[in-house]
RNA sequence: GGGUUCUUAGCUCAGUUGGUUAGAGCGUCUGCUUGACGUGCAGAAGGUCAGAGGUUCGACUCCUCUAGAGCCCACCA
């Protein structure tokens, strides 16, 4: 106990050094590595796994805080709490990627083939894939990393494979030549899920076809003239008059010169464009649909690039799309035969990671039919087995679920779970099986590989490895993730769950908050407007982001985001910092005694414990409803508010006595106080409460304040005396200051006060002297008020503080006038629903007998000031 | 076009099943080297709860409509 370590507590928080050596500490000591034990409740979570070349956003910042501060709080507990990390191997991403590097040192994938390429992405993965888990690991996240998975690991890698074969065995999985989004930088299909559409400033084409065997032309509106190098056919509306003359004639394409019939078909609005639309089956997706319905000609006229193919003419072949747009469009006009062109707003779909218009494509898929699958998904929800955080997202759910397509699975790629599928070389006989056929050398593999979605939606039981594990963890617990993947991976982890576990993979989703810019925009790389929560970490410290974003994200609502909203989490971690630093060094002169912890309690001391058990009552409530803002707000106003701006403050006029027994006392118990506050908040700012906690005293290696409990509520310490008795005090002092500061009278000024009503105890005076700055308080039902004296009502009692010389009569009036004013509104209107019949007769008692004692309360104050304020005349 | 969420203090947001004198943080103003903290303490100002109807004894809260904002879904060329 010496004068050294007195100074060794800094008086500012400083996150940097802590940070570090608790992460080590924790993961050193393995503290959050789970095993499966029979004695505890398993707690699990899964964490989505983020894209293993991506790196960390403010949106992995939410989702994992909330995740850990889950874990955090159930391991408290006592739960046998287990949190699997991984990554993804994002098919389409990463493939895109690495096709980029490799193309900058001007290596064509294609040339390299596909092994080749292979080991240039396991490359870059093991290059990158590092970096997000290590970026999170700054965050705290108390993850299992001993048990971090990868969608690409061996053992999952054969169950997703397993899991191929077993739905296209159970009759799940076919193969079908369909119409499919195509994303022309991936030379890929993609899943309608992958398709985002935009608004686009296009323009409306009139193209003039000219009708064969007549001088007519019939006029047809087309925001992709290049389209009608394929078209196979005109359609009219058949209740349309002015084209019913046309209506089997044909049409002489101008360019391709290919005649196409004119048809009826029910689908054409008359009131849009000219009436008349161009058909091109092979590349609109309603096209495809009329094409099929009217028999017309088929004909592809793109590379899977986009660009036109040797079905166009000539000049025409070889184009990129939007080249063979401007050269048909110029070809129309030189012909004579653009009618004219609008200005049009349509949305356009794009490819969600090649950031450009999808194309409608034919061509040979893999496809899982959804049906089967998702009725029982929608029933575990509907049914209540799953609940959806905020709970509207149910609606969405089901709304996808009743109107769900069959899924695209099949990806032209090359990174990826390859399809299990093998065709004979003479007979195109399928094989489908875990094993490639016996004789291979007969058959030939399918080229494509499974949408990351069809691995991930096995990550909630296919990061256990053996059946032991899958039974004791799964069903997982708690699935926190984004809203914008509800479809993509809630929705088929939920199918997946029921269909290969017979069981749901979760009991609750929580779908965090979008973290948006101030203005309300969308963090986005290309607006640059998302702060590096690395950077963010490094000026503010992780608690004190983790703090910031869980106070700030309320369910189910955005969240508008700077990295100055940190002040808060790191006023506060400087504020609990502080508490711990005035408890510490008093401890340096006040001895610690366990003993008399319970000794020599007064009422505040049963006031804090009383409103700890409250606040702890509230927490476990707000976490168990999924509120971690509101808990993370009540922690915040319980150490702020009460155990900061009151309990300390009140503890200084005992410690600060002659008693030894009772500093003894009243430290140990804020000591202890204190340290149950920290555990309080241990689940959200997990780097702080460790520090401190291991400053309060020695602990034994591998002891840690996230295995130390979590306090238990017990209602025999809920004392309501006692927080009356301090709300009287507070009052008090409270209406002190006012006159202070209303008065301006400086703090080092002491003055007296007068209380004339109820007798005020001893302690109570004490606590009023210190707080107020008082130096003789007199109380006595019949005081006389004191000359020149400000005055005020609280709790039934008058209170004056004489001001001879300091006070000036016309502002005291106002103050009065004030309080007078604001009372009298009050009282119009409870004067008015009690003057109501029909409130005093419908309403229920106790509100009514509620009312009448506020009514009652309110004249009697004011009455008193209005004695108060004649006074002054 | 369908669905969904939202509109409360200058800003960002709380407000539980209808009954409060409508709250917090930031910002603003005033005072303060108060024996943990100026990343602090004390005090103050600031709101017709988007608008209009309705239900009710009583509406920020429930219902309808209107206006505005966000998100999701949808094949109008």
């Amino acid at each position: 106990m010496s004068e050294a370590k007195f100074v060794e507590i800094p008086k500012a928080y400083n996150p940097d050094s802590v940070e570090d050596k608790w992460r080590s500490y924790w993961e050193a000591h393995k503290l959050y590595h789970s095993e499966i034990d029979r004695n505890k409740k398993p707690y699990t979570i899964v964490i989505p796994p983020p894209n293993v070349t991506g790196i960390l956003t403010m949106g992995h910042i939410l989702n994992n805080t909330i995740q850990d501060a889950f874990v955090r709080y159930k391991r408290m507990k006592g739960y046998n709490a287990c949190w699997v990390p991984g990554t993804d191997h994002a098919s389409i991403a990463t493939e895109t990627k690495v096709t980029d590097f490799l193309k900058e040192q001007g290596i064509n994938k294609k040339d390299i083939g596909r092994d080749e390429f292979l080991k240039h992405c396991w490359e870059w993965t093991h290059k990158y894939g590092g970096i997000i888990t290590r970026q999170l690991r700054k965050l705290g996240v108390s993850c299992d990393w001993e048990r971090e998975r990868f969608t690409m690991d061996p053992h999952y890698y054969s169950k997703v494979i397993e899991t191929f074969v077993a739905l296209y065995k159970k009759g799940l999985i076919y193969r079908g030549f369909r119409m499919v989004n195509w994303c022309p930088v991936s030379k890929s299909a993609i899943s309608d899920e992958e398709v985002l559409f935009r608004q686009v400033n296009g323009k409306l084409w009139y193209l003039k076809y000219p009708v064969k065997e007549s001088n007519e032309f019939i006029i047809v509106a087309t925001t992709r003239p290049e389209t009608m190098l394929g078209d196979t056919g005109v359609a009219v509306n058949p209740n349309d008059e002015r084209y019913k003359d046309l209506i089997g004639k044909k049409v002489l394409l101008p360019v391709v010169n290919r005649e196409i019939p004119i048809f009826a078909d029910e689908y054409v609005e008359m009131a849009f464009g000219t009436g008349a639309v161009k058909i091109t089956p092979a590349h609109d997706v309603n096209d495809y649909e009329m094409g099929k319905r009217h028999n017309l000609g088929c004909i592809n006229i793109f590379n899977p690039d986009a660009s036109t193919n040797k079905n166009v003419p000539a000049d025409f072949q070889g184009l990129d799309r939007f080249d063979a747009r401007k050269k048909v469009v110029d070809m129309f006009e030189e012909l004579g035969l653009l009618h004219k062109v609008e200005d049009y707003t349509n949305k356009v779909g794009y490819s969600e990671r090649g950031g450009v218009p999808i194309e409608p494509y034919l061509s040979e898929q893999w496809f899982l039919k959804m049906d089967e699958l998702a009725a029982p998904a929608l029933k575990a929800v509907e049914e209540g087995r799953i609940h959806f955080h905020p709970d509207h997202w149910t609606k969405t759910y089901a709304h996808w679920m009743k109107n769900i397509n069959d899924w695209c699975i099949s990806r032209q790629l090359w990174w990826g779970h390859r399809i299990p599928v093998w065709y004979h070389k003479d007979t195109n006989e399928i094989y489908c099986d875990v094993n490639p056929p016996e004789d291979i050398e007969n058959w030939k593999q399918d080229e494509d590989v499974l949408d990351t979605w069809s691995s991930s939606w096995l990550w909630a039981h296919d990061v256990f490895t053996t059946k032991e594990e899958q039974q004791y963890y799964y069903p997982t617990d708690t699935l926190v993730t984004a809203p914008d993947i509800i479809f993509f991976w809630v929705a088929r982890m939920i199918m997946a769950g029921l269909e290969f576990m017979g069981d749901i993979p979760f009991k609750d989703v929580y779908f965090t908050s979008v973290i948006r810019d101030m203005q309300g925009r969308k963090m986005s790389k290309s607006l640059g407007n998302s702060p590096d929560p690395l950077d963010v970490i490094d000026e503010y410290g992780a608690d004190a982001l983790r703090f910031s974003v869980l106070y700030l994200a309320p369910l189910g609502q955005d969240v508008l985001f700077s990295s100055e909203k940190c002040d808060i989490g790191r006023n506060f971690a400087n504020k609990i910092w502080n508490a711990g630093r005035y408890l510490l060094m008093n401890a340096q002169s006040v001895e610690l005694n366990d003993e008399l912890k319970d000794k020599h309690l007064d009422f505040a001391d049963k006031w804090i414990i009383s409103r700890f058990q409250n606040t702890l009552r509230q927490i476990n409530d707000a976490m168990d409803k999924f509120e971690i803002n509101n808990a993370v707000k009540i922690i915040y106003s319980y150490v702020w508010n009460d155990f900061c701006d009151w309990y300390i403050e009140m503890s200084k006029s005992r410690l600060y006595s002659d008693n030894e027994n009772v500093k003894s006392a009243v430290l140990t118990r804020a000591l202890s106080l204190f340290e149950d506050m920290l555990r309080l908040v241990h689940p959200f700012m997990p780097y702080l409460t460790e520090e401190i906690w291991h400053l309060i005293k020695e602990r034994k290696e591998g002891q840690s304040i996230s295995i130390s409990g979590f306090p238990e509520f017990n209602i025999s310490l809920v004392d309501t005396g006692a927080e009356h008795e301090i709300q009287f005090v507070q009052e008090i002092v409270t209406a002190i200051r006012n006159i202070r500061g209303e008065m301006n009278i400086p703090p080092s000024r002491v003055i007296d006060v007068y209380i004339r009503g109820g007798q005020v105890t001893e302690n109570e005076k004490n606590y009023i002297r210190k707080l107020g700055r008082v130096e003789n308080i007199f109380n006595d039902k019949n005081l006389e008020k004191p000359k020149a004296s400000a005055s005020t009502v609280v709790s039934g009692s008058d209170i004056f503080i004489p001001l001879e010389g300091v006070i000036d009569l016309e502002v005291e009036r106002q103050r009065l006038q004030k309080d007078i004013d604001r009372l009298q509104g009050s009282l119009a209107g409870v004067s008015k629903k009690l003057s109501n019949e029909n409130f005093v007769n419908n309403a229920p008692p106790d509100v009514v007998a509620k009312e009448k004692q506020k009514k009652a309360g309110w004249e009697d104050k004011l009455s008193k000031l209005n004695v108060m304020l004649d006074d002054l005349r």
